[in-house]
DNA sequence: AGCACGCCGACT
DNA sequence: GTCGGCGTGCTC
């Protein structure tokens, strides 16, 4: 008989499970984490699932033995599929996505025990002021944290720990302290609008069934999505269930985090970047258990073993943050919903501004569509105006229009706040030698060096260069010559400061000096009115709630458009959308104004009529035309190198070796948007294929008949690319 | 992803 | 002469 074995996933660029022996006595299960040798060291992996027909089984004199089943939870059934499922469409190899299942957990062992102290009763031997303070206040009995005590008695914990060695205190083990305390689902509910309380039945509905469903949560900023889907999360809790709501990264800000506070009386447990390993362990080990019922994350959160998820929500379903394109090329919020398929359990997508995607698919529909069509609370729309440039350009070097000035100091005088949107961070995109036409750009990449004078250099937005300010220019050697050219958002503050010298201006942008907290510090300033003009990238567009803001400016609202990126369109429309819905949502009525070359195209006259229909049948119709996702699938292949002829030589072979099948179109080779990104020259190529067609399966039979890239040559695939270019 | 093995340039 | 660069291949 043949020793049992079993298969292995380990976290590496491997698509093949590793098969191991299972020494006597271990009970292995799928999902359960292993400690495994390999090659000269060990790895963590994990049990996976045998597939019938798998590859053939490797020389048994290779064979180790399982060392150890380790003791932290095993991921759940429906993460192991929904890893399969991601590796199969995104062509990753499969250890690359378990992977970022299990990068998160520092150490997901239990965290080191808390101690508490209580009194005993006796009296110590020696008295001091200190010591009977801290007496007194645990005279009560109760048990109190080591630290907590010491604290709240105004004494240091060397005192508690003389009173332990005397006898008078006594040590307790405290339970751990949970990763977040459970939410109430009863704690505040809010009294809903009969389309919030109708859409949040259905939802509840949909939780009580248990099965997979997938909703579009549609509606404008303020109509009150987040306090339905609310309604959802409690019935989940209600039922015993876990919720995931995924946030774009952004936007998990302190005002969120209020509002599900307000509603449930504690705090989600939070999973992002900005969470310490030790804390991320914790949240996980009690996800895994069960314990934590709400999870409040960035796309990450995606892959945290569940042990019973009962709903799904994706807040901002549309936001490009979804999307991950190093590594492991993937849209959460695609991944979301094949992840709620396994899971059988209903997803909510959420948008004032939803995909073309996702508007397709409730249209056809495939998601059923919860439409909140007014504001809550009486709330106004902000009214958008289109300021023509055309007709009433600003001054030379200046952004803000005549028009515009105007209508800031209209609502300075009224009292109210401003904000201005100028999707550019830095004070000017592009810095240029007046005296021989040099343009300062970046070593590593083919972009321009922005220049930001807060912190007197020149950087690359892409790879993250930074060099000073030159004196002189590089090229020529003229001094002084160097000039800014174009707006970023410093520059128009100050241009601010010149316009309305009274009024208190400030820069809201990602690279604000003094990082998340001095951020947070900011939009509080905002939202007390102590500022009156905010100048802001996108950053302002997310999930900040702005009470006292009455305009809008959205100064250049054609960044991006004009290139033929169909899906420029799409975000234009949605970030303007959104910036507009930033005014008027406390008791100020709110107006917006959109500085544009273009008054006549469809994304603007959408904004200003608010027709979003129309904006969407428009745009809906030109993919189809086009047979662009979602009428067509897509993908790219971006071929990178060193050296630029070495990076088209083999995209050009690329290119030849691929699959001859009816209705696939390959375009390119062609250099890629970002010709050169640090340091590498990078060639792109496009696959197109009809709608229903397994393009996973053509992009790894392509994969396998083209040739091995070889030296430094790398070829990323990305399946449903963000640009269509 | 690590890590070892292996084959070509500038140094103690 | 050797130290070490990173290209290539392997890990059950």
């Amino acid at each position: 008989m043949r020793a049992p074995t079993v298969d292995v996933l380990l976290p590496l660029g491997l698509d093949a499970p590793y098969s191991y022996l299972v020494p006597e006595g271990l009970d292995l299960a799928p999902g359960d984490l292993v400690q495994v040798p390999l090659g000269a060291r060990g790895a963590i992996g994990c049990v996976w699932p045998s597939r019938a027909g798998a590859a053939a089984p490797v020389d048994a004199a290779k064979l180790k033995a399982v060392k150890a089943k380790l003791a932290f939870a095993p991921l759940p059934p429906d993460l192991l599929k929904l890893i399969d499922w991601m590796a199969d469409y995104t062509l990753a190899p499969r250890g690359m996505v378990l992977r970022m299942a299990l990068r998160h957990g520092e150490s997901p062992g239990p965290g080191r025990e808390r101690v508490g102290v209580r009194a005993t009763g006796h009296t110590p031997a020696r008295m001091t002021a200190a010591r009977v303070r801290l007496l007194e206040h645990l005279s009560d009995g109760f048990v109190r944290g080591k630290t907590e005590a010491a604290r709240e008695a105004g004494v240091s914990p060397s005192v508690v720990d003389g009173l332990v060695d005397d006898g008078a205190l006594e040590t307790v083990v405290l339970p751990p302290e949970p990763a977040a305390y459970p939410p109430d689902p009863g704690h505040s509910a809010r009294d809903l609008s009969a389309e919030q309380e109708a859409a949040a039945q259905v939802l509840r509905t949909a939780v009580t069934d248990h099965a997979f469903a997938v909703f579009l949560l549609d509606g404008v900023t303020g109509s009150g999505k987040t306090e339905v889907y609310f309604e959802a999360v409690a019935e989940a809790v209600r039922a015993g269930r876990q919720a995931l709501i995924l946030l774009p990264e952004i936007a998990l800000t302190q005002a969120f985090l209020d509002r599900f506070t307000t509603r449930f009386g504690v705090r989600p447990a939070e999973w992002h970047s900005g969470v310490s390993a030790k804390r991320r362990a914790k949240v996980l080990n009690e996800v895994a258990s069960g314990e934590v019922k709400v999870v409040a994350g960035a796309r990450s959160a995606l892959f945290l073993p569940f042990a019973d998820l009962g709903l799904m929500v994706v807040d901002e379903e549309h936001d490009p943050a979804y999307k991950q394109d190093d590594g492991v090329a993937y849209n959460a919020r695609d991944m979301a919903v094949v992840r709620a398929r396994f899971a059988s359990c209903p997803i909510v997508l959420a948008s004032a501004t939803p995909s073309i995607e996702t508007e397709v698919n409730a249209r056809r529909g495939r998601y059923h569509r919860l439409a909140l069509p007014v504001r809550f609370g009486g709330a106004k729309v902000p009214g958008l105006s289109l300021i023509d440039l055309r007709k009433a350009a600003p001054p030379k070097g200046r952004w803000i229009s005549p028009r515009l000035e105007a209508e800031i100091n209209d609502t300075l005088a009224d009292h109210g706040q401003a904000l201005l949107f100028l999707n550019r961070r830095g004070y000017a995109p592009l810095t240029l030698c007046r005296a021989c036409g040099h343009r300062m750009k970046c070593p590593s990449c083919s972009a321009w060096l922005v220049e930001h004078r807060f912190r007197r250099r020149l950087t690359c937005h892409h790879c993250g260069y930074q060099a000073p300010v030159p004196e002189a220019c590089p090229a020529c050697g003229a001094k002084d010559s160097l000039m800014a050219v174009g707006p970023g958002v410093e520059r128009l503050q100050e241009e601010v400061e010149t316009l309305f010298p009274d009024a208190r201006s400030l820069v809201l942008s990602s690279d604000l000096l003094g990082g998340v907290e001095r951020m947070r510090a900011e939009l509080d300033a905002v939202a007390k009115g102590e500022v009156d003009v905010v100048v802001g990238t996108q950053l302002v567009a997310k999930g900040h709630n702005f009470p006292g803001l009455a305009l809008v400016g959205a100064v250049d609202a054609d960044l991006g458009l004009g290139q033929g990126d169909p899906r420029a369109a799409e975000r234009t429309f949605q970030l303007i959308h959104q910036v507009a819905g930033r005014a008027g949502r406390g008791a100020a009525e709110g107006r917006g104004f959109i500085q544009t070359h273009m008054p006549e195209h469809p994304v603007m006259q959408a904004l200003v009529t608010g027709d979003r229909a129309a904006f969407y049948d428009t745009e809906i119709a030109a993919r189809e035309e086009a047979q662009l996702p979602p009428f067509g699938r897509m993908a790219s292949l971006i071929v990178s190198a060193s050296e630029a002829h070495v990076a088209e030589a083999h995209a050009r072979r690329l290119a030849a070796a691929a699959p001859v099948v009816e209705g696939v179109r390959i375009l390119g080779p062609a250099e890629a948007p970002l010709a050169v990104l640090r340091g590498r020259h990078r060639w792109r190529l496009l696959a197109r294929a009809p709608r229903p067609f397994d393009l996973s399966a053509y992009l790894r039979a392509w994969r396998e008949a083209a040739p091995r890239p070889k030296g430094n040559v790398k070829v990323a695939i990305d399946v449903d690319p963000q640009s269509f270019l």
